[in-house]
Parts: structure tokens; C-alpha cells; sequence
DNA sequence: GAATTAACTTACTAAGTAGTAAGTATTTTC
DNA sequence: GAAAATACTTACTACTTAGTAAGTTAATTC
């Protein structure tokens, strides 16, 4: 009678990658899920039989989503100011809703993942800061951006500021983390 | 008999402190503690009777080094550069180590924590900052340091960057530290 | 329309978690 | 040297954790 809920499997990792932004990962259980969910954990551990199968679907899901940012980019049109900024409003986004990137709350409890999701995380970072990468070297071949830093270099230096700022400014206040934003744009645009 | 030990608490200070810049506050329990240092959890209960009380020990703990860093700093003959230089050193010794800092680590978790601690946590990311941002302000004033931001978002920059920092590196290599650490000297030094 | 598959629930378990109350041995204080 | 405080241990409790095996129900396939 009751129609079935075929979106669940996506619930769930929707709900997993929300719990890691805003507690962290070893700070929420099973139960935490399936209560919002109101299914019971067994549900849980059908799509994901292991938290470190969550885990790993959530920073799969991460990657498939700055792949598609990364294609939506290489349109005609876009400058590469743009896509810097696109990049950047993800993190605007996280700040707005207290929320802090899944790399930098995953990065903390490193050391108790197995060894595949470890793996995953790292294809993670190294794409981001690649991504990054790509759109500097462009930015500044093509005149819009001027650093003195490598592309991969300065690409580490953004990537910390916003990782780290998320975090900071959920303690320290909003304006913080503004000011970062702004400064990251000041160091690279000519 | 068996001689008392009398640095028990200061014993779990450490160890917890290492605990947590290794695995997360959320990953370690009582009983890793009690093992290594092969008492019964009811002891470091005894010391710190709510695991709460453990990380604002260490937090206060934290606040303390600082400020001796920064007394030891304030003496006369101190560049602004070896100022600066001292304090990535600390960053620079835990990205040796695979460890991260407890500011870092502790953010993560930072919604599973109680009001007090919130504060304590709070009280140390803004004594840092201060204290970065005057010695950026002091470096600027007698013509060692130069840079466009304010000291407070110049301070927030490299923070930021040593935090999270020690963090990615942890996961891309130490080489990426190196060349984070590289650049925020380049980006105030005249 | 029978058999199979998908998506669960029911009902558990074993292990770990923070935390506590009461007792003990040693050290310090008076 | 008696009393009190310190630093524990013993022995536990209540709760939460991830995880599982077996059963149920609805949808899909053939």
C-alpha cells in the first residue's frame, strides 16, 4: 500500500555527506540516518554494508560532482576568473550553512580509514587541486591571472585557504572567512 | 611497593593530545589511554571525569605553550622573521610526525562539543590569530615584512595554510607542506 | 502467474563506550 | 601516630555502536 521509497540509497548518502560536514565522520552512527530516514538501521546497512562503504560511496559521489563542475567549465565562454570563483562558491556555500568541506572533516580522522577509502580520498584531494591547477596555468597563460607561485603550488595555497577558513569562520564568524575569499582572488587576478 | 607515579595527568595531557592529532577527538576512547599507560579507565576518569574535561584540559594546556611561545618570543632581538619562523615551526614538527594540530582536528568535531569547550577552543584560535597578527604588524612596521591585507586577514591566510596544511600533506606528501611553508614567508618578506 | 529480485523489517549480538560507587594502599598533614 | 587526602583499583552499569541472519512484502522478469 504504502509506495515504496526508491530514492533511499541516495537519502542516505545525501544525509551521510550532511552528518560528516557538520559533526564529522566518527561523530554519527547508523542511527543517526535511519532515525531522520525513519527506516530502520538494517535498512542502512542494506545499500551500504559498512560505514566505510558509506564513506567511500559519499567521496565517490564527490568526485562524479566536481567531474561534472569540471566539464560545465570547459564551455566556450567562461574566463577563467569565472571558473575560479565557481570553485570558490562551493566553499561560499558550505560557510553559508556552518558546514565545512567533507576533504578537511574526512582529513582529521585519516588515520582510522581503511586503506581503500584512503585511496578514494586521495583521488579526491589530487583531482581538486589538478582541477585547480589547470585553471590557473590557463588564467595566467591567457593574461587574466599573475602569481609567481606554480600552478600547483598556489592551487595548494587556495585549497588551504578554504578548506581551512570553512572551519575557522564556523568558530571565529562569517567575515573571516570573507576575507579570505577576497584576498584569494586579489593574489592571482592581474 | 610499586613506586607511585606522580605524572600520571600529565600523562594523559600528552597522550591525548596525541591522540588526537593523530586519529580525532571522536576516535579515541578512555580505554586507549588507560592501555598505553596501563592503568584502569577508572583512573583517567579520576583525573578528568568527563572526556570533555580531557580535551578543555588540553585545550587549556594548548593556550598555556602558546603564550610561553609568545613570552619567549617578546624578548629583545627577535626578528619579526624568526617570530614567524618559530611559529610554522610548530607546524613544521607535527607535519614530521603524520600529525595535525588540535585546532584543525578539534574543528572538525566542533558541533559534537559542549558550550564550554566551544569557548576554550574559541579563545585559543583567537589568541593565535592575535598573536600572529602582531608580530605581521610589528614585522610591517620596521620595514621587515610587507603585505597588502590587514594583519588580521594576513594572519587568517597563514593559518589557514599551516593548518590545513599539515593536514593535505599528511595525505599528498611532505612536499606540498614545504612548498606551502615556502610561499607564506615569500608572500610577507621584503 | 510463478519465480525471482529488490528493498526492506524484525530481532538479535558482540563489542565497545563513557561513566560510577565503593574499596584500598600510600602519602601527607597535623 | 591518628586523620585526612591522594591516587588509584575493582567491579560494575547503562547505553550505543556497527553489524547480521532470517523473515516479509512489493515489484519485476520470464
Amino acid at each position: 500500500m504504502t509506495p515504496r521509497n526508491t530514492d533511499t540509497k541516495e537519502e542516505i548518502l545525501r544525509l551521510g555527506t550532511e552528518l560528516i560536514q557538520v559533526y564529522g565522520y566518527n561523530a554519527f552512527s547508523y542511527a543517526d540516518i535511519s532515525k531522520k530516514l525513519d527506516v530502520k538501521n538494517a535498512a542502512i546497512h542494506y545499500h551500504f554494508p559498512g560505514k566505510e562503504d558509506l564513506l567511500a560511496g559519499i567521496i565517490e559521489q564527490y568526485i562524479e560532482r566536481y567531474k561534472e563542475l569540471d566539464k560545465n567549465l570547459n564551455q566556450p565562454g567562461i574566463t577563467s576568473k569565472q571558473k575560479i570563483e565557481a570553485f570558490i562558491t562551493r566553499y561560499s556555500l558550505l560557510a553559508e550553512q556552518n558546514k565545512i568541506c567533507i576533504i578537511g572533516s574526512v582529513c582529521s580522522d585519516y588515520n582510522t580509514l581503511p586503506g581503500s577509502v584512503k585511496a578514494k580520498l586521495s583521488e579526491l584531494i589530487e583531482m581538486v587541486l589538478t582541477m585547480v591547477g589547470k585553471v590557473l596555468k590557463e588564467g595566467k597563460a591567457n593574461g587574466e591571472f599573475d602569481f609567481s607561485e606554480t600552478p600547483h603550488t598556489q592551487s595548494l595555497l587556495i585549497m588551504t585557504n578554504l578548506a581551512a577558513g570553512v572551519q575557522l569562520s564556523r568558530i571565529t564568524g562569517q567575515k573571516d572567512y570573507t576575507a579570505i575569499c577576497k584576498s584569494i582572488l586579489k593574489q592571482i587576478i592581474v
